[in-house]
DNA sequence: CATCCAATTGCAAATGATTCGCAATAAGAC
DNA sequence: GTCTTATTGCGAATCATTTGCAATTGGATG
């Protein structure tokens, strides 16, 4: 069974040319555009909107249609990780090798700031659920919110 | 301590009036989209999209905009909850009076049919974690995703 | 029941996130 | 180097949602 509830991701920074090298073994080319955004992915380690990688790259770097087809592939590919926190913005966190990314964040509904979390819903509970239900390959999206020390 | 995790929501549909009243005993006004948007809700007791709501009002009744509006109103009141599946729009259900409204669902990736879900994250995890961060009135959001009996 | 005022609505235009068509460009294979 | 095809930039389109504003209408009041 998969084990995806333990601690899955390691924040260990990935060198840039392992991902570039990544990207280049899935048959994807490695441009300018790409390198920039896996670059700015690296470079901060928390769920970044559209905006936000788009604002960290080098001006006139990248298009911004090319960083929502880039994080498209990415995404695709297994490289990053989407993350929905209810705001209307998507956001994206690299994947290490290997792993698959799966975890959740604590959010301050005042100020945003955001905190990894390693506890997840109980496999055993999702197991049964879908089961249930005739269900297969459950998987789920879980986001926690609240007020963060400074805000409250 | 709020018992939230328990089966808050019963299904029993409500009447149209207890619903009217409840707006009236809010001090907002009943008025005709208002109560034709409520009357939807009750006939469909599953998470509906704004477009959902309009395509199931009586033509003309009522306005796009007015049934935003009206969901803000009727989020702002309690008396309905919004939901995120993770598809940019979003979904509301009437909440029973007294409830939180707050459950889950388990949603079909290939044909977006919704099974509600009674169980819900351990409260004590939750708890743990918010205070591990120094975090307040923490909740949080979770839906279930899979393939159901019919599209695997 | 008629009156009045603030809350509410309709409509059209604005916004914000995301996608798409298409011609120009540039990786990487040979 | 050349060539082929994936990829990019740009602008326009789309989709969900919001907003400004003038017209309308609940419902409190007399």
């Amino acid at each position: 069974m998969k084990q995806r509830c333990a601690r899955t991701h390691s924040h260990q920074r990935q060198e840039l040319s392992a991902l570039t090298s990544r990207l280049r073994g899935l048959s994807r080319k490695v441009t300018g555009p790409r390198a920039a955004i896996l670059e700015v992915l690296r470079q901060h380690p928390h769920p970044l909107t559209i905006r936000e990688i788009l604002d960290g790259l080098p001006p006139g770097q990248c298009n911004l249609a090319t960083v929502y087809r880039s994080m498209h592939l990415l995404e695709q590919t297994g490289m990053v990780k989407r993350f929905d926190f209810g705001d209307g913005a998507a956001r994206f966190e690299l994947v290490g090798e290997g792993e698959d990314g799966h975890h959740h964040h604590l959010v301050c509904t005042r100020c945003a700031q955001v905190v990894e979390i390693g506890e997840c819903f109980p496999a055993e509970i999702e197991q049964r659920i879908g089961s249930t239900h005739g269900f297969k390959a459950v998987t789920h999206k879980l986001e926690f919110f609240g007020l963060c020390p400074e805000c409250h």
